[in-house]
RNA sequence: GGGCGAAUAGCUCAGUUGGUUAGAGCGCCUGCCUUACACGCAGGAUGUCGGGGGUUCGAGUCCCUCUUCGCCCA
């Protein structure tokens, strides 16, 4: 065999396997085999959140495949015919952006290119361009089945999109309103709510007075609070609540709107908070989402006189409002303008200063603007009924808990979904209208021509949101509207939905709506919501701030595993992960020293081990095992047990989450933490330092030794393999039978199950003797390979230490004895768990004032703690109420430490005097 | 303004239904290149579990309250 290189290279094997694997066609699913198809395994699917089809790879992408990749290897080890389907988005607004943006580089609109030439230029962009990062996923171990690619905008995608909308729009849950909506001035498209996000800003709250009309009093005026004093040219009254005992005086009467002088009535809505600034409301019908609602109930007019460009222009519903000085200015500037000329009026009485929250688009960041426009929109009320009823009946769990109730909170306040967009990218909405019937046509197939009349027709120029095809993802990507499509039928529903919790409504939400309305089942049982990439200062890393880290440049220097193992362990369940981009060393060291620890085991092995065959463990006679054989065997059963609790359940047996379930499982970081310990901390640091001189020695013991290392160290590998898939798929495939065995590949090989190894606690004793003479020797600085002599004193239970003596020894580099009475002289001495003494007499450099001090502190810490001990247990209330197992193991602990406490008063008495 | 959540070692976080002497990684201190590993080994230090009150035999864990911070929705 070669001689492996001290340190792991990733560089040179972790591409090499990723083409093996998938060569080999492992992560190809196959409907036949999955027992809803009449298969003999259980069928497992992640759907991936398809990323941008023109986005490239950054660190939220790289946590969140992570994860999936590890759920989906999980249950690929597992037995489970396992489905990740991966794909992408064409994401309407941001692909559009891109190609618009490289088209200003050439001093063109889309307009100057019309409508057919922009969707065949940003068609052939995305060929080139797009699915790049599906290449990258590559890189960082996500085991995808890739000849399942899917994308919103493929024709079979979107022969779903269409088929939704038309059965959406006869089940009357889709159809147009005029209204006023989110409008980004900048994308000129319109936007949903959740599209339309908010931000705390810093803005100013102006107290204008409207003055009452028609002579009469001529100091009586209304003062109405207002952010948008450019938005009063479009006033069309003041309203104020009815019981507001204030304004009752106005009511019915007329004000002049301050920048016009023109007359508008003063009314009342319950909807006006009378608390707000002065308690009486401009009403602007076009401007404003509540201000149209009040608008409406009154049917007043509603002039619009902000462009779709965020200019003050007037339109033929505002002819002849905005003055001459404001047209064509921009809002922010017009705003302005509006204040000095109130002021100058004196019409304004003050200005504050105010926070409040502006909507602002969540693909450029510019502030949306109400705009009363006509726009489709979806029934939500009664498809967020079944979403809501998924969660409280346990159909659906999310995790972690606390989301629940945000996704609860967002459902009952459900609110019309705005589905159109007036962008060119995307699916363009199913719906023609005939120049001469009134009714549109809504239909699956294109029309050519009026079904009524016969005459021409014209589709509807606006395209749908991209989350429109997003919400079909589960199902549209397996194959519906196909019912008997194969994939559907297999892998349908799917299991669990691994996202960051900011699109949880955008998508998350709305996947449950559409899997119970087209399927009449949830599209999946979990749904796993991770934190977030920040960097140190705490902030979400993004392309704006630079404060991203690119995955793949981690991959190219410290390896796939070494970011996945970095990302798993630091992911708690919800928490954030804390990367520093400036720092790339500090953050996945921890992840590049585990690979280099493992690369390092398997080097120990696969060297000492040598070339003649291996026994199975099953082969060998239990009674030639040592201590250490079951001891190591033992932890190895307790470490799978531990990542099983962890990963908890695949699914929920009966549909529904049981409540012992319901909270359990995928902890990764939980699992991987379990995975480690073993790994190092107890196979590395104890169990194959006892094997050295074994190996060594040769004789039968030595293949005993070696039939357990390879055993536990091959369960180790598939343990970690979800994790680390591509070295301890290399180690795997080295190890004595490693690629005879199974498919060949370890990422096709099974998890591993407990082998009925009892727990082998006598190996603590071991463990203790040891830690306590490397105390000694730390203590009086003998130098490392210094052997030195000590006695294990054990008065009653010493069998352990005198059958264990020569390992003992070895591991401590002493030379050790045990014996029933003390060695006399001065002596370093350290009292053991069970109560026995290791004395080691070390003529001349012990220091008996410094063991005194340190058997002292011991003691008096111990009798403190056993006071309160024995106080609790001599106390009826405790005794009596407390469960019969904690008092029962508060007195096991009472007796181990009297007798510890025992010990160490005899030796400070014969020590100290 | 409404809702949800967080506050545990210097840092990032575990701590499942109340019952261990409160843990891990990183960082820190001391000594070691002990031929698998210095990306390592051995030993060590560090917590009034945000403040206050309560329930309980028993509270990091449950309740109330205050402070600070975060997220979602108006």
């Amino acid at each position: 065999m070669a001689a492996l290189p001290p340190t792991y290279d990733p560089k040179t094997t972790e591409r090499e396997l990723y083409a093996r694997w998938e060569k080999a066609g492992i992560f190809t699913a196959d409907a036949a085999r999955s027992k809803r198809a009449g298969g003999e395994r259980a069928p497992f699917t992640i759907v991936i959140p398809p990323p941008n089809v023109t986005a490239i790879l950054h660190m939220g992408h790289g946590l969140d495949d992570t994860v999936q990749d590890v759920i989906v290897r999980w249950r690929r080890m597992s037995g489970d015919e396992t489905l990740w389907v991966p794909g992408t988005d064409h994401a309407g607004i941001a692909t559009q952006n891109v190609v618009e943006r490289s088209l200003a580089a050439e001093g063109k609109t889309r307009f100057d290119l019309g409508r057919e030439a922009f969707i065949t230029r940003t068609e052939a962009f995305v060929e080139k361009t797009g699915g790049t990062i599906l290449q990258q996923l590559r890189a960082i171990g996500a085991s995808c089945d890739w000849t399942r690619t899917a994308y919103t905008l493929s024709p079979e995608l979107s022969v779903a999109v269409r088929e939704v909308f038309v059965t959406l729009f006869e089940r009357g849950l889709i159809y147009r309103g005029h209204r006023v909506i989110h409008w980004c001035p900048r994308c000129l498209t319109s936007l949903s709510d959740e599209e339309a996000e908010h931000a705390e800003e810093e803005g100013a709250l102006h107290y204008v007075r409207y003055a009452l009309a028609g002579g009469g009093d001529a100091a009586a005026s209304v003062t109405v609070a207002t952010t948008r004093p450019e938005t009063i040219l479009a006033d069309v009254a003041v309203a104020v609540h009815p019981e507001d005992e204030r304004y009752a005086g106005f009511i019915g009467k007329s004000v002049l709107n301050p920048l016009l002088g023109t007359p508008i009535p003063v009314i009342t809505d319950a909807m006006v908070d009378p608390e707000f600034g002065t308690g009486a409301l401009k009403i602007t019908p076009a401007h404003d989402h509540i201000d149209f609602e009040i608008g409406s109930r009154h049917g007043l007019p509603m002039p619009s006189v902000i462009s779709p460009e965020g200019f003050l222009e007037e339109d033929q519903s505002a002819d002849g409002l905005v003055p001459t000085e404001l047209r064509g200015l921009d809002r922010v500037e017009a705003r302005k303008r509006s204040v000095d000329m109130l002021r100058k009026s004196g019409a304004l009485a003050k200005t504050e200063k105010h926070r409040h929250a502006i909507r602002h688009c969540y693909r450029c960041d510019t502030v949306v603007e109400p705009r009363l426009s006509d726009q489709w929109f979806v029934r939500m009320k009664p498809l967020a009924e079944p979403a809501l009823a998924a969660v409280t009946s346990r159909e659906i769990r999310i995790l972690p808990e606390r989301w629940e109730a945000v996704y609860v909170n967002w459902l009952e306040g459900i609110r019309d979904w705005n589905i159109s967009r007036q962008l060119w990218w995307g699916h363009r909405i199913p719906v023609w209208y005939c120049d001469r019937c009134p009714d549109p046509i809504v239909s699956r197939t294109t029309p050519d021509k009026c079904p009524s009349c016969g005459g021409a027709v014209a589709q509807d120029e606006d395209v749908l949101d991209t989350w429109f095809s997003s919400w079909l993802w589960p199902f549209s990507t397996l194959g519906w509207p196909d019912k008997d499509a194969e994939d559907l039928r297999a892998f349908y529903p799917t299991d669990v939905l691994v996202s960051a919790p900011d699109i949880l409504f955008f998508w998350i939400a709305r996947m449950v709506m559409a899997g119970y309305e087209f399927m009449g089942k949830s599209p999946f049982h979990t749904i796993y919501l991770h934190g977030l990439a920040r960097d140190p200062q705490h902030r979400k890393m993004s392309k704006s701030l630079g404060n991203g880290i690119d995955p793949l440049d981690v991959v190219d220097r410290y390896g796939a595993d070494a970011l996945r193992y970095t990302v798993v362990s630091g992911l708690g369940m919800g928490a954030d992960i804390t990367l520093d981009p400036d720092d790339l060393e500090k953050s996945f060291g921890v992840g590049r020293n585990f690979a280099t620890k493992l690369w390092n085991i398997g080097r120990f092995l696969l060297t000492n081990i040598g070339d003649e065959s291996v026994a199975a463990l099953s082969t060998i006679e239990p009674s030639r095992l040592t201590l250490a054989d079951r001891w190591v065997l033992g932890r190895l059963d307790a470490a799978i047990e531990e990542c099983d609790a962890a990963l908890g359940s695949a699914r929920p047996a009966g549909g529904v989450w049981p409540e012992a379930e319901l909270r359990a499982g995928l902890r990764l970081s939980e699992y991987a933490e379990a995975a480690r310990r073993f790994v190092w901390n107890e196979l590395a640091d104890w169990y194959v330092e006892t094997t050295k001189a074994r190996l060594v020695d040769g004789g039968p013991d030595r293949d005993v030794a070696r039939a357990v290392l390879v055993h536990v160290f091959d369960s180790a590998l598939r343990l970690l393999h979800p994790i680390v898939p591509f070295i301890t798929e290399a180690l795997w495939q080295q190890l004595p039978g490693g690629a005879a065995r199974e498919s060949g590949f370890l990422a096709a090989s099974s998890w591993p199950i407990r082998g009925g190894h009892e727990p082998v606690h006598e190996f603590e004793r071991v463990r203790d003797a040891v830690i306590a003479l490397r105390q000694i020797r730390a203590d009086y600085n003998i130098a490392p390979a210094k052997p030195f002599s000590a006695t294990i004193v054990a008065s009653v239970d010493g069998k352990v230490y005198e059958s264990e003596r020569a390992l003992i020894g070895r591991l401590a580099r002493a030379d050790v004895s045990v014996s029933s009475t003390p060695p006399a002289g001065a002596a370093a001495h350290v009292v053991l768990v069970g109560g026995a003494e290791l004395v080691a007499p070390l003529a001349g450099i012990v220091d008996v004032e410094k063991e005194c001090r340190k058997l002292r502190l011991e003691l008096d810490q111990l009798a403190q703690q056993l006071a309160q001990l024995t106080t609790r247990l001599a106390s009826e209330s405790f005794t009596s109420r407390a469960p019969a197992h904690v008092v029962e193991g508060e007195r096991a602990k009472e007796k181990e430490w009297v007798s510890r406490r025992e010990s160490l008063a005899r030796k400070v008495e014969s020590l100290c005097g």
